[in-house]
DNA sequence: GGACGCATATCTGTATACAGAACCGTATTC
DNA sequence: GAATACGGTTCTGTATACAGATATGCGTCC
């Protein structure tokens, strides 16, 4: 079978958008990346093509593609919309989780926390991601896990900024959320979900503000 | 300028799978959508690779682009999503909205209704689209404005379906929701909203599941 | 010294070519 | 008669070619 080059490549180009291995909208030369992933130039547009509908590219006719900006407002946005997204993925999840996956993701807490400082931001991260993907998967909705798992794609880079001395905090946040969803308690969990998001948001922005100029 | 084919085609063939001249799951033959389309196979490849990203086209390697299918368990999922967006357009708006633009859309429920019975069923639609994206522009959040837009053009399909007898509902309903936002009430507006597109979506569900094996 | 214009080089946008995989209809066998 | 194997055809996946547009660097002029 022959893999596809697509795949791959818009995987790999994905990557080092959400890292911001491109500056912020910087030229992204066809040629170049095409040789540096070993493939031609078609393949490679079609993958940067999905880039651009899922938002972490933009194009201009005539100059080609070009990495996101992600400007304060843009952050602002993306984070207003996950809360939007979350409140409606804990409420759903508080009446449709199962038992066993409410105690997997008991587990799953337990396990991965309290933090014993070896882990790096990088992995923070994922943990987190984890731990809120799991609960948009108990909610049974693709849809809306489909699209928070774009936002959380093109929030990776900014979480990344304060998660190293936040995770005490969002160990103690997750706890409640899955809490409330036990509790079968919808409005509780949709309400604990929308201020830790927000919380985290207001951080974020702020670090963001006070000079991250890059 | 040469305006680009990509643009082109990517607008017409969405239009063409939100209107299912697709058949669901139907294969797409890129070489005589290219032609009939009056392009190469390569800028027809672009444009169907961004609407796989935006979910109106499934890929398969080694079989090509398809379209999507549209079961009523996807029919929910879309809807829901649309509540979680739409509450919190509602609730933002409230609090944002420009009382000139308030002014405005008042007007436009004013001058679009009550129906004469002169509209068509594709009308009443692009009127019933436009009233809840001036709805998520009041909100000022340009993310969930390309979310909502997204999830529209996927369900319009089945928008179409009730629409013809439900448009008298439609209009009070909206009235209803612009009303709130005009008192600046967030938490009303967030709940007709609510109420009103489930309501929606329980109407629609209900008729694809009473014989639309198309 | 700075701004403008032109020639050159580079890059994008699209068409086309081609190899290999998937599909289809027919014939064959149990 | 149904399932299977096979050959030909069609279609996909990717590379490459090429025209036109864009960017760049240098020389010139004010």
């Amino acid at each position: 079978m022959t893999a596809s080059s697509v795949d791959r490549i818009h995987a790999a180009v994905k990557q080092m958008a959400a890292d911001f291995r491109f500056m912020p909208d910087e030229r992204i030369n066809e040629g170049h990346l095409a040789k540096s992933l070993d493939a031609s130039r078609t393949p490679l547009r079609e993958a940067l093509n999905r880039l651009v509908a899922e938002g972490y590219l933009t194009f201009r006719l005539g100059q080609g593609f070009f990495c996101r900006s992600l400007t304060p407002e843009e952050i602002i946005d993306l984070y207003e919309a996950r809360v939007a997204v979350e409140t409606t993925t804990a409420r759903l999840a508080a009446t449709r989780a199962k038992r066993e996956d409410i105690r997997d993701l008991h587990d799953f807490l337990i396990h991965t926390g309290p933090d014993d400082g070896g882990r790096s931001a990088a992995e923070l991260v994922a943990l987190d991601e984890e731990f809120h993907m799991r609960i948009a998967a108990m909610a049974g909705n693709s849809e809306l896990s489909r699209i928070l798992d774009n936002l959380n794609g093109r929030i990776r880079f900014v979480r990344w900024i304060d998660m190293d001395a936040r995770r005490p905090t969002t160990q103690a946040e997750h706890a409640t959320i899955l809490q409330a969803i036990r509790d079968r308690d919808g409005d509780r969990a949709a309400e604990v979900m929308a201020s830790h998001i927000s919380r985290r948001r207001e951080e974020i922005v702020e670090a963001v503000r006070e000079g991250f100029a890059r």
